[in-house]
RNA sequence: GGCCCCGUGGUGUAGUGGCCUAACACGCCUCCCUGUCAAGGAGGAGACCGGCAGUUCGAAUCUGCUCGGGGUCGCCA
């Protein structure tokens, strides 16, 4: 080694002083007092300051002179105790210091193009192209220890239940469904390619039938889809299934997993356990979304009856019409300008709703019972009795002070527009406690969705999930009321993941399939290897796919997830330090049997 | 594919039609300094304003196209 002691290691004077040690690593910053050079020296564990004093060694000195920004020297000295005063708090190792007898230069640098620190501000674009500087932050190398940390927890965690670990393979078959594949040509059969797992999730499920019973991986999943800040095209999950399981079986394991994950990362923040459950419905029916952050309050009341018992044409004949009018109440917001108003405005209409009513009960009203005519201020009151204001306000449960927001319409279109007005006005009034992390179960999903444009029912999640037992007869006969073993794992407004009982009979994964409108060639095609294995005896079983990206972005309080991903892709899916995509030679492309078109134009 | 925001020395910003021969902070370079720690002091170098085309007597500033980055809708079984 080139060391024998790291940089954030020695820390008390009693203990270290008078040690003679050899450390290494990069020049963090250098203050050179003329006759007195400090050096801050950084490696992983830390900073030590080195101080290079003529009397000691005026040849360490005379090349402490010469060093600059992140260059890499190699230090050897004594551990001393700062002299009276001159001692920092803000370090670790601020009692003490390393006089320095002997510098040896391992590495000189360039002139870094930003600084390595955490006041400094520097735009994301810089700091991928840099990404090896920028990891070089502490905050970067306590995100990837926390990372490290939380994987760590769950190979402990999963190991201890009696789970296996088994890698998948990478290259797999293209079986286009859902998202767009990831795709490798193959060298050894010209014109046929493989396909980058979207998740191992076929692949989960023979293991089952291997007899595997409990199986997890660290798993790379690839889509070839726009990016967000919480999507990349390659993301981590924490891949899991298990054999002989009822959905109960499959959430204890990982909500104590994740608890456990909270508990040793997070030690000082709430956890609300156990974590709240939910179905679908509920979810839709209190937040208008199915990944709610039930941190926030302001749950949407259904106003249809007593909205469509007012004078307002537009409540009327929404609701003759089957459409639904729900509401909000913001707290402590009644006194919105019409700037804010406006603003609110906008945001519905983004989202589909044709406007946004407001009734704002002023702070004066003793009571939402006393209050009178003069106390509740809005575009539509006039339309309104009291007695129909006071009842839409005891729905929503709105107090003296309090915006009520009301969005009219189509019930799917109300629900996303208010779910987005809450998540806003959430924001706007910091409601939700950054220390709470309020995990929920979402259950008891639709199987089937209506897609409008391809006039098919698809799959509300995979089409490997099971119906539930008492669904399973009307199938055929009305695929929107089946609902299924299906679940979520939500926790303040991420999706960290989902998972299902799935089929383990052929038949029905058929009868699946049909449903969603599968030829038989299609079927044989793209999942007759799974219909072969089920039919030699596949256990019941189901699992779960955890994105860790979100997790750990989540614990860490990352919006982006790019933060808690070593070497992540902009949003145009390339890699500024790589400089990834990029074209191939004619020779590999002729190997390959490739002839790429250039798009004229 | 749609919409929105951003693009000025190495970095981050200011400048939004003539005052710009482009300002400020940090960084960088030189010198001074034995107790600093986001050291301090003095001096200095460094950008023609993402690119192209236009409007104008005159463009960093206005317009169009384009490239790059970010957010979002679509998309993401």
């Amino acid at each position: 080694m080139h060391k024998d002691t790291d940089c954030g290691q020695p820390r008390r004077a009693d203990a270290d002083a008078g040690k003679e040690i050899t450390v290494a690593g990069w020049v963090h910053r250098r203050r050179d007092h003329g006759n007195l050079i400090f050096i801050d020296l950084r490696d992983r564990t830390g900073l030590l300051q080195v101080v290079f004093n003529p009397e000691v060694s005026s040849d360490a000195h005379h090349l402490a002179e010469s060093l600059r920004s992140e260059w890499v020297v190699k230090v050897t000295g004594k551990v001393a105790r700062r002299i009276q005063g001159a001692e920092n708090p803000n370090l670790a190792t601020g009692e003490i210091e390393l006089v320095a007898s002997e510098l040896t230069v391992l590495n000189q640098s360039l002139t870094p193009p930003f600084e390595v620190d955490e006041h400094i501000n520097v735009s994301e674009d810089m700091r991928l192209q840099y990404r090896y500087i920028d990891l070089r932050r502490q905050k970067m190398q306590d995100l990837l220890k926390m990372r490290h940390n939380v994987t760590r927890i769950m190979w402990d965690e999963l190991t201890d239940k009696g789970f296996t670990q088994v890698e998948t393979p990478i290259l797999i078959k293209s079986t286009p469904e859902g998202a767009r594949d990831y795709v490798v040509p193959s060298r050894v059969h010209p014109g046929e390619f493989y396909a980058l797992p979207q998740s191992p999730q076929q692949l989960k499920q023979i293991l089952m039938v291997s007899g595997i019973e409990r199986y997890f991986q660290i798993a790379r999943c690839f889509r070839d889809e726009d990016l967000r800040a919480d999507r990349q095209p390659e993301h981590t999950q924490l891949d899991l299934e298990m054999s002989f399981v009822h959905q109960k079986d499959v959430t204890d394991v990982v909500e104590h997993l994740y608890a456990r994950i909270m508990r040793e990362v997070r030690p000082e923040v709430k956890v609300p356990a156990p974590f709240t459950r939910l179905s679908y419905e509920e979810a839709m029916t209190r937040f208008g979304t199915d990944k709610p952050d039930m941190r926030l309050g302001m749950e949407l009341a259904t106003l249809t009856e007593a909205a469509a018992r007012s004078e307002a044409r537009v409540f009327q004949s929404i609701a003759a019409d089957g459409g639904s009018i729900r509401g909000i109440a913001v707290p402590g917001c009644a006194g919105y300008g019409r700037r804010q108003t406006d603003e609110l405005i906008d945001i519905a209409k983004r989202h589909g709703a044709q406007g946004l009513v407001f009734i704002a009960i002023d702070e004066s009203a003793e009571s939402i019972e006393t209050m009178t005519e003069e106390q509740a201020r809005g575009p539509l009151n006039k339309f309104m009795s009291v007695d129909i204001i006071r009842d839409i306000a005891r729905q929503t449960g709105a107090k003296p002070g309090d915006l009520i927001l009301m969005v009219a319409g189509a019930e799917k279109m109300v629900n996303r527009v208010l779910s987005e007005l809450r998540l806003e006005m959430g924001r706007r009034l910091e409601i939700a406690d950054p220390n709470e992390f309020s995990f929920a179960w979402v259950t008891d999903f639709p199987l089937f969705e209506w897609d409008g444009d391809s006039k098919h029912w698809t799959p509300a999640h995979h089409v490997f999930s099971a119906p539930k037992t008492e669904h399973i007869d009307i199938l055929e006969s009305d695929p929107g009321a089946v609902h299924a073993d299906l679940f979520d794992l939500v926790c303040n407004g991420w999706e960290l993941g989902s998972g299902s009982i799935r089929i383990h009979n052929p038949e029905l994964q058929r009868r699946i399939f049909g449903v969603i409108g599968y030829t038989e060639e299609q079927v044989a095609d793209r999942f007759g290897h799974l219909l072969r294995a089920f039919q030699y005896g596949a256990p019941p079983h189901g699992g779960m796919g955890l994105g860790l990206d979100r997790l750990v972005a989540l614990i860490a309080g990352e919006s982006s997830i790019r933060e808690v991903i070593a070497f992540p892709k902009t949003q145009s899916a390339s890699d500024p330090m790589f400089e990834a995509p990029s074209k191939i030679s004619d020779e590999q492309l002729a190997e390959l049997h490739i002839a790429v078109i250039t798009d004229d134009e």
